[in-house]
DNA sequence: CGCTTAATCTTCGATCTCGAAGGAAGATGG
DNA sequence: CCATCTTCCTTCGAGATCGAAGATTAAGCG
């Protein structure tokens, strides 16, 4: 393979790969029901991505009571995708094949502060020697399809740019997809980090098709998704941090308005307000080990969060009435915060809302982002590659 | 016509169909953009449904620049949907033809406490004369497609039930569609008035496919619009009447929590704290009528009401961030619960949330239920007709 | 008024898709 | 072990869809 081909994704074939990509069907009879079309248009269309060399046959799968399935795969020299998760103080980044698989993920110490342009082309020099070690497959060169990156603040994911984040000081309006183009002629994919992490929970949970799930690490991120699909509104859906909760004291969030959820509730909040008890811990996963350690402070803290966040949802497990509320960032180590989360729900919410509700922690785990980063990244290139013919 | 001939709705006739009834097609080029088909099979397919007797040929369009389009409408005998929008103490009923345009639309007074089956029953007497007075067209009878009604309480679309309604004394899951099903050999609609008011809003709405529609009566309702379409989650999303409140007093609602919205902001919390300052009124357009007169009291209970309300709308724009909130019932004539609920949400939501958000009275008025009714109903009805073929 | 451009709609042969029928491979059950 | 059922996949003719080319109608403009 030279590495440059184009991949042949139009019409029916671009469909047929996409759900087997999406992990989706695994067969051509699975297929045939998913798509909708014939059996024999199907077996047709098949039979031809084989000869491109984009799908192979790989074994039998499992009997349903009569003959085996052929079982279908991508190619693993069909194409590599390039993901990152941009965190506060670390970056976990990695490559995937197009039906998104890891090859390899790593995660990297990285100051966020030290602006885009250096974090970006550091992280692209990653991927450079990423590719140099699994970028082959035996002596082929296995072509790079797509890069993509979830940003720890608000993005608007037609152009590409932050759009005034709270904690990453020099990156307000920064063209992150147009900078990362200009070095790779590929779809750039950037979006914010919760709604990659939504995107990669929600494979995992198949039978829901509307979920939340929520980000709580350093700061309070929420993914929506709605009937299977993400939901960004008008760019800015999700934010949950900077709702109004019922406390005695009084706190000015960074935000300038008072009381925000994020000003009590993230793991910055409960840093600072560990440190006057005289408890340092320099990330939020310190506060889960402190929280495990048996330390009454840190657990009255966490817990107190569990239930501020619990209430906030309340409005709108009613609102939204999700299938699930997914829990994950580091912060969701700690037992006490999800049994508050799901105390301050179940009490308050309406019982035809809260009747088939699950409440639960991850079942992806870290990589969440990366997967979900994946995820969008094939659309993304399945539709650059049938437009760029 | 006999009226009991199918619709001849499978594969692409029917989605032409649905684009024309739906209203979002008048042409052949205006299908063959939005159906993706090519449009010599447009040309062929409407040919068909023409000669069917299901589309006719009226007049011709504005010219963008060329040939002017030859205007496709559904002819008026294709059929006839029944659609009620039942009240607590009214209900409004008409007949509409495919397209959803009203032949007839009637308001009569009706006590929802009698009960269901009599409820149902006087208002199938109801249809059937309507449909004696205007369901013919020339000398040819048109054939009924449809049933569909609203209903002021959470309602399970499945099975056609109400589920435990606050305000409907022995409706508690009474099966709705089934009743009125036994009557007509009909795809029978059944489904919460706030939806239904806003499917029939979002067509008024075409360039927000992300739409809040409020429904402030004697009860408050919302209904959701998510990329276009209805979001039901698992049947009960949209509620927002038993959030809790920011108040000095406490109240105890019906649903036994306290400080639900509903107990404040309610046209029957309205009218029982009006009743408390010695101004008697009985519906909650009365309220209106008050505060068109200057009543203090009563314009201070509702700018009050749309404080609450809006309060509540602020964690659900940040965390849905739709493109506008239509606010619609009874009570959406009165202008300061309109200008408190704006005052509240843009006060507190994020300016990202807020930039291109727009929260405006009803464009569609007292019809808007009807209208999606007529709206759902159609979909069902083609659904219909193509399975029991 | 004729020329150009633009949009709508139709004609017709090439291509794609469907669905019925049948072959292949394995589960089930005497 | 053999008949029977189920599921998976392929073959092949009928029919649907496409797209290029052309006919039709009309706006814009010198």
């Amino acid at each position: 393979m030279s590495g440059k081909e184009r991949l042949p994704v139009r019409g029916a074939q671009g469909d047929l790969l996409r759900l087997v990509a999406g992990g989706h069907a695994e067969s051509r009879a699975e297929l045939a029901r998913l798509s909708g079309l014939a059996a024999s248009s199907v077996s047709l269309r098949v039979e031809e991505l084989i000869d491109s060399g984009l799908l192979v046959e790989e074994g039998s799968g499992a009997s349903r009571g009569g003959r085996r399935p052929r079982r279908l795969r991508l190619s693993p020299t069909a194409g590599l995708l390039a993901v990152a998760d941009l965190g506060a103080h670390h970056v976990r980044l990695g490559l995937l094949d197009l039906s998104g698989t890891p090859l390899v993920i790593e995660e990297h110490p990285c100051d966020i502060n030290r602006g885009p342009e250096a974090v970006l082309d550091w992280m692209a020099d990653v991927f450079d020697e990423l590719l140099e070690r699994h970028g082959r497959d035996g002596s082929s060169v296995v072509p790079l399809r797509g890069i993509g990156t979830g940003i720890p603040g608000p993005v608007d994911p037609a152009s590409g740019r932050v759009v005034s984040p709270s904690r990453m000081p020099g990156w307000n309006n920064f063209p992150v997809a147009e900078h990362l183009g200009r070095r790779y002629d590929l779809p750039v994919l950037v979006e914010n980090d919760a709604n990659l992490m939504a995107i990669g929970e929600a494979r995992a949970w198949p039978r829901c098709d509307n979920l939340m799930v929520l980000k709580a690490g350093t700061g309070i991120g929420c993914g929506v998704i709605v009937e299977g699909r993400l939901h960004r509104g008008r760019g800015a859906a999700g934010d949950i941090s900077h709702v109004r909760v019922r406390t005695d004291s009084s706190v000015t969030c960074s935000c300038g308005h008072s009381d925000c959820l994020e000003a009590y509730a993230s793991g910055a909040a409960l840093m600072s307000a560990l440190a006057e008890h005289g408890i340092t811990v320099r990330r939020p996963a310190g506060i889960v080990t402190s929280v495990d350690d048996g330390v009454p402070e840190a657990t009255a803290l966490v817990r107190n969060a569990g239930r501020l966040i619990g209430e906030v949802l309340t409005v709108l497990v009613n609102f939204f009435n999700p299938d699930a509320i997914v829990v994950g960032g580091s912060l969701s180590a700690a037992e006490p915060l999800i049994s508050a989360i799901r105390a301050a729900v179940y009490e308050r919410c309406l019982p035809l809302a809260t009747r088939d509700l699950e409440i639960a922690v991850t079942r992806v785990g870290r990589d969440a982002a990366l997967l979900g980063a994946g995820s969008l990244l094939l659309d993304a290139a399945l539709a650059f590659e049938s437009t760029h013919v």
